[in-house]
DNA sequence: CTGAAAGCGCTTACAG
DNA sequence: CTGAAAGCGCTTACAG
């Protein structure tokens, strides 16, 4: 094996000249696109092995009018959510020789608009924004000049596709899970309210519990910023309003985690005293304790999905819905109601 | 605020045609690299604006005959404790106008060699490597066409530089508080032998064992692979050794979490029976029950730093190690022993 | 099949 | 101060 990668300072014309042909022909096969004779070509691929030549991306970017990267904006490149989400994206675009540019939103408008342009000026072929702070009507706007993907909100345009999973029936399942258990009691920390994953989640909730012929009791709701932090001060509030539960819907698993501690700190047990279940199945949701009993989101299929959307819209291939399925993985952090 | 963004497709001569001046001055202007007449600044600024010209980047750096680019391999893009890491190197290059190219090497020998080669093709001019599989040798050679900075090793060349934290020193300090605790039977989880961190923080906690003057009991030594279901097994292992400890510095986080569940299936109460230090101080160590006692990496620092060293040996300039403290953060799976 | 030439969108000596 | 020209490293009609 050769670690030492290719040369850069090596041209397409240093190999054309070595070989003995134009530059055209070089270009052709390096493309396929047209056939060479035989013995040209054999004498370009020599030259390219010898030199170790390695087109330049860049300047066939250039030529070609494309640049092969795709733009990728998330809200926190530090968010232990959306990095499978990035390999998924990573990956799909990979077999098309796209690059992914990854950079981070930082969960700020402003920022996240600096970064759009910063990768417009890149010449990026199509943007991907995963959960966007940007209003519809910005989005629809970008979308004028560069292909959209995005996720967590329904939008669908000529240029722009929302790739999004079921939430409203994920948090129906997993309510419906707690309710199954024979709790009737059930609260819910919410995500914040103008983020569309967190009201699809809270409708599921909502929709089980009434299904069920239970009552909703708005005391019963908290909300949370989608942070450990928040889901630790959700459930004081909670605690304070003297309201009983036995049973915890929690709009994702960084909140769980906040939660769990705060009902540690009182001593409440968990699963004995309460149940709890998140959602997104983050990696560490294994290995709480108790393990958490959690709805998982396919987050790497989501980005290879993506990935495949924005190809398609690169491509000017019309592109559809996948059908990513969430499911309720059931560990130990919920418990037959008992009393 | 416009969040339109700029205009693909308006290029330089069409702002200079707009202004009734020649492309050179609209560089220039764009540059700054001259002064040019006032008035024709004014025609020229004014053009942009109605234009929304944006300069292309990518035909800039061709003929600049640089990208304004570096990339940046990780082991695993998915990994929780490199994406603080990954925005330090983010904001450092931004402020010099260069963008990182993020790549996964997937933990993966190959896959690495692989992704060097695609950063080659997109002409970085530099590469960061986090905590590479590349041998030595096999850096150094790279090195010969690219700068390269790397960390969890230590290499020193005339184009290649590592930055790399106090492992060693922070492994004792936390093992020393272990032994201020009261504790002498104190165990140790290692990460993967041929690992440098691993290895010095084994170091470490050799030393302060030593020169407390307990012996050090290789029993109470196991292996993981720095992932949670290792700590696990570890902690298992060690538990079958029948040798009785009553703490134990674990080499990072996510071993902890596993090895914090080995210890709640056997219902070994922590930190009442046994005490826990981990490594790194990753964002949900806060919330664990109970919240673990950890050394705390400056991993955004430490991409500061990376981006920094990045930048000056792009530029030719000589770079110094920077001080990155690491610091043991006392939290509560750590109890003075009590027997 | 294959070469010479023009062009992608910039920058930068080179001459005024 | 400023324009015309060449060049960055490719690709791709255009003519053989």
């Amino acid at each position: 094996m050769d670690e030492r990668g290719s040369t850069p300072g090596v041209t397409l014309e240093d190999v054309a000249r070595r070989a003995g042909v134009s530059p055209s022909t070089v270009s052709r096969i390096l493309n396929g696109t047209a056939r060479v004779r035989e013995s040209k070509r054999r004498a370009v691929e020599r030259a390219i092995a010898e030199l170790q030549y390695q087109p330049n991306v860049i300047a066939r970017g250039l030529a070609r009018g494309h640049t092969m990267s795709v733009g990728v904006i998330t809200p926190h490149i530090a968010s232990p959510f959306y990095n499978e989400t990035l390999t998924g994206i990573e990956d799909s675009l990979a077999k098309a020789g796209y690059s992914p540019l990854f950079v981070s939103g930082h969960g700020n408008l402003a920022k996240e608009v600096e970064r759009v342009a910063l990768l417009v000026a890149r010449r990026v072929e199509g943007i991907i924004l995963l959960n966007s702070m940007m209003d519809d009507e910005a989005l629809l706007n970008c979308s004028q000049r560069l292909p959209l993907v995005t996720t967590g909100r329904h939008l669908q345009g000529p240029r722009v596709t929302s790739i999004q999973l079921n939430n409203e029936q994920a948090a129906f399942e997993a309510t419906w899970y707690l309710i199954e258990l024979g709790h009737t009691r059930i609260a819910h920390i919410a995500g914040p309210a103008h983020n569309i994953d967190a009201q699809e989640r809270l409708a599921g909730y909502r929709r089980a519990l009434l299904q069920a012929g239970l009552p909703v009791d708005e005391r019963l709701i908290a909300v949370g910023e989608f942070h450990e932090a928040s889901g630790l001060m959700a459930l004081n509030q909670l605690l304070e309003t003297r309201q009983s539960f036995t049973a915890l819907f929690i709009a994702n698993d960084q909140m769980a985690y906040g939660a769990r501690l705060a009902l540690y700190r009182r001593s409440i047990r968990v699963p004995e005293d309460v149940s709890l279940i998140g959602f997104d199945d983050l990696p560490s949701s294994l290995y709480t304790t108790p393990p958490l009993t959690t709805v998982r989101q396919p987050a790497y299929d989501l980005g290879h999905a993506v990935g495949e959307a924005m190809l398609r819209m690169i491509n000017g291939q019309p592109v559809s819905q996948p059908d990513l399925p969430l499911s309720l993985i059931v560990r130990e952090s919920t418990l037959r109601r008992r009393d």
